[in-house]
DNA sequence: CAGTATCCGTTAGGATACTG
DNA sequence: CAGTATCCTAACGGATACTG
């Protein structure tokens, strides 16, 4: 063992390309996780509430999303013996250790929207450009709520 | 203005399929968003630089997230007239801002990835099931670091 | 150094149809 | 209701080559 000592030093580094909590922090930091956790936070979820409540998602993007999040052990999945039969969704501990991080960046998401859109504005005007700044999905057509 | 007052009102909703933030959270709920902001946080970095910090990514992806980061107002990009030229990135206001829930969701994989490890030895091994979970990118062959 | 451009394989994710 | 199974296309993202 080490002489030197490492009490909070973490044993994993997302910075290091072969770190195995880079594909984990793929499977968190992303816009489905948010949304289900962050669903989930509040009370135990049934498959169908989760996909009326997340609008837009599909149910095969629901059900795989939930299907990682279980096997990574944020989430329970209870199959309750009715009929027809339903399907219980809900928080681990650890899934709710991850839920306030997460919260937090979708809450930030919707505060700032306003100073987002400012943002573009200013930089979509602005010259010295020719070309599309690729990445963002759905430049500006986006009218409706 | 309206006569019901709405303080901590948000006016948009990461839930609904058509608000605006839906996209957004897909930008900043995102590994190399994380990482980028992560590294931005402590001092301006070169291009060159981030590269290097965060093994792995390519200079295509790199440079597409920094532009899209750049765009949306969490980063400023600058040129200085050097030769060979050098280029400095830098969080903004907004940017340092949005830099501790993604530092928190980070810091949180890196601190749990044993209890993840656990969590998914447990699924895997528990039989009911036969197909694999999807969704997750490399299932186990992960030794090196 | 800090890009841009191009080719190209892999994956996310929508739509649809079918099952216990 | 809560899935699973296909099909299909749009993108993400790696590799490589070229430029100011």
């Amino acid at each position: 063992m080490e002489t030197t000592d490492d009490q909070h030093e973490h044993h994993y580094d997302a910075y290091l390309a072969q770190c195995p909590c880079r594909p984990l922090l793929d499977v968190i930091a992303n816009k489905w996780t948010a949304l289900i956790v962050g669903a989930l936070l509040t009370r135990e979820h049934r498959f169908g509430e989760l996909r009326r409540q997340i609008e837009g998602v599909s149910q095969k993007v629901l059900t795989a999303n939930l299907r990682a999040l279980e096997r990574n052990g944020f989430v329970t999945r209870r199959v309750y013996p009715t009929s027809p039969p339903s399907v219980g969704y809900a928080l681990t501990d650890l899934g709710r250790s991850l839920a306030p991080p997460l919260v937090a960046v979708r809450e930030w998401t919707e505060r700032h929207m306003d100073d987002v859109e400012a943002a573009r504005a200013r930089y979509d005007t602005e010259a010295t450009r020719s070309g599309p700044a690729a990445v963002d999905r759905a430049a500006e057509p986006a009218p409706a709520r």
